[in-house]
DNA sequence: TATTGTTATACTCTATAACTATA
DNA sequence: TATAGTTATAGAGTATAACAATA
């Protein structure tokens, strides 16, 4: 917890800051990445339930186009959905005209999961964010928005 | 690999309640977790650096110490902290009055890879964080100490 | 031949339970 | 008996490679 070295002076020199900045935000998200992971629900790993979170907003969508969305292999995600078609959360829809395809859409079950699980899942981190005071929920609720950017940015590299 | 439905209602601005923030917090940082494990370096997993470098911080450190800061269980750091050692990272140094402890300690090989890395590990993250603008670097860098918060923040539930 | 998706295999990360050695 | 650490086992999450079905 080494902060008392705020690079905070360093501003002018771009070059430098950025790469600071993202080795704190490399360490910080990992970390709680993990934490969270260790408080999913029993039942629906991680996993499934961002994919099941993509399956909503885009509504009925191919393998392929979802494993793009979650930026993992269509192979690996075959292996999650066939998790959730499972447990009759995703229905998977033959598509008429090309053989091969196959959409996938939330059924109402899932539907009702991912709503349960909006308030429940999220207690963990919404319980220590209640707990901040105005200022720093102000600096999350700033950050979000960049931080979507950055993971959505496109170009590998 | 159609990616052309931007999802822009992503953007949560309506919610400004906790739970509504701490949704959109989750799911962020997981996936951004998960991008950058992805580009975790060959030969050294993500979960060995992030050891690796509380054991820096951290000075020589027993296991059961270093396994509460990491928040694994020693069984799990126990299996880590074999395959630094087996690199010749970190070394055990028996505690000369307690034969069951061990302290962990950085090896001068591991410390300069801990300095390689925060350069290149950090790479993906720093070339996007140069192309934000100045308000959204900004709103990462106010952000960054209240996630290390988040995280470090004790009590389970 | 190219595209979409699945299956096989392998490795990391993690946990719990059972164990060993020392106190 | 209690504590520090290790080993065994198992499941999630991921990738690559090989495959099948369809276009």
């Amino acid at each position: 917890m080494d902060r008392t070295g705020t690079p905070a002076q360093t501003r002018a020199q771009t070059g430098r800051e950025p790469v600071d900045l993202s080795a704190g935000l490399r360490l910080a998200v990992m970390r709680l990445a993990r934490r969270l992971r260790q408080r999913a629900d029993v039942g629906t790993t991680p996993s499934m339930l961002s994919a099941l979170s993509t399956v909503e907003r885009r509504g009925p969508i191919t393998l392929g186009d979802l494993a793009a969305a979650e930026r993992i292999t269509p192979a690996t995600l075959s292996v999650i959905v066939g998790r959730l078609e499972q447990e009759g959360l995703v229905v998977r829809e033959p598509d008429p005209s090309d053989g091969r395809v196959a959409r996938i859409r939330l059924s109402p079950v899932g539907r009702r999961l991912i709503e349960r699980n909006r308030r429940r899942k999220t207690a963990y981190l919404a319980r220590r964010i209640e707990r901040l005071d105005a200022d720093d929920r102000e600096a999350v609720r700033r950050a979000l928005p960049v931080l979507e950017r950055l993971i959505d940015d496109e170009d590998g590299s």
